[in-house]
DNA sequence: GCTATATTTGAGCGATCGTTCAAATCATAT
DNA sequence: ATATGATTTGAACGATCGCTCAAATATAGC
């Protein structure tokens, strides 16, 4: 029975995605699953263990995209097309836009210490896919081979989360777009003076 | 009695900083202003009106802060101070570093229309005065006059954001002062090729 | 000192929180 | 068909939520 385990985790990130973790009751999480509580604990343990798997679960898929610009040739192009992708959706599914690990953390002094963990990590193992990123764009001579790439990193990771944030505010995805172009432009940009 | 009034805010803010809205409960805000409960509902009428005064005393006091660095002549070096300011901070104060309009978005989908509103409106605020930032040095010949002054301001705003949500979870205070001078470094950077 | 007004107190309201567990139901093998 | 084990059900627990309001206390004018 490792299918409906699967789904179950799905219909749970749409709600902690959109409700956030404090905000996301087990009553709402009963109704998106179809379960009872006593069967949602005996899989899962606890509303944190729920949460845990969907972390897990949302953080594999991201890692994976941001892997896939790694394993790309032109890596700068394909990570301007990643940070582009979601910056448009339908207003029913705007919650998607956020950062999940960015809106968890908002809860932070609330949280359960394996929550807190568990963000930490997340946040470290997509820091090293991008720093994953710059290194394949340095060896594919995208970008020059004396970079800093653990800061470099940090900084793309920001520029992630910046854009994620802004989205769910500014409506003007031309705007969106225009600042995920300037990110790849000041990646390349004259790295000397700011060495 | 005016000023325990302020002082009420002042104490609420500390906590809604440290715990979020959904996070904060009216008996944490009891223990913080030293009230019990009908003192606080009689001069702030709920939990959201005195976020709401929480939320405006904050926003005041940023926007007075960004202003301050478009008033200032060699605006540019105010701004990298500016960024680089609070970035690192002794860990009883490290809620402080995150961007309380920021944290209280993460809460969205749960908040009161209220409170949804005047994030929007505090966000628009402090673009406006990001966007003041950029005129200024414009003006000041330390940036190019063709800039698209309204995307920049957004893009500036995003790189707050960005600083202040990395700051609470990074704990290099050496990586954030450098992205803080990357910031600057590419508002003044080549502008012709991402036109 | 006395009265009138403003403010604060704190017990407690109904609702919801995460969670538990005995009982009912489903699945499988003989 | 029937017994056995795995799974699901749903009522209910104690705790906490935002909030109310009659009573107690503090303040001000005369």
């Amino acid at each position: 029975m490792g299918y409906p385990r699967e789904q179950s985790i799905q219909q749970a990130t749409e709600v902690f995605w959109l409700k956030g973790y404090l905000g996301t009751g087990m009553r709402d999480l009963q109704t998106a699953l179809d379960k009872r509580p006593g069967s949602i604990y005996s899989a899962f343990g606890s509303k944190e263990g729920l949460y845990l798997e969907v972390l897990n679960h949302y953080t594999d898929v991201l890692h994976g995209q941001i892997m896939a610009v790694a394993n790309s040739d032109n890596t700068l192009q394909q990570l301007r097309e990643f940070l582009r992708s979601p910056l448009t959706v339908d207003d029913s599914a705007a919650h998607k836009i956020q950062c999940l690990i960015v809106k968890t953390q908002a809860d932070w002094a609330e949280l359960p210490e394996g929550v807190k963990n568990a963000l930490q990590t997340a946040l470290a193992i997509l820091r090293e896919a991008f720093k994953a990123v710059i290194i394949k764009a340095q060896s594919v001579g995208e970008l020059p081979r004396e970079l800093p790439e653990e800061r470099v990193a940090m900084w793309l990771q920001g520029q992630f989360i910046a854009l994620r944030t802004l989205a769910t505010s500014v409506a003007l995805p031309a705007s969106l777009t225009w600042m995920a172009d300037k990110i790849v432009s000041d990646l390349t940009g004259d790295w000397a003076q700011s060495q």
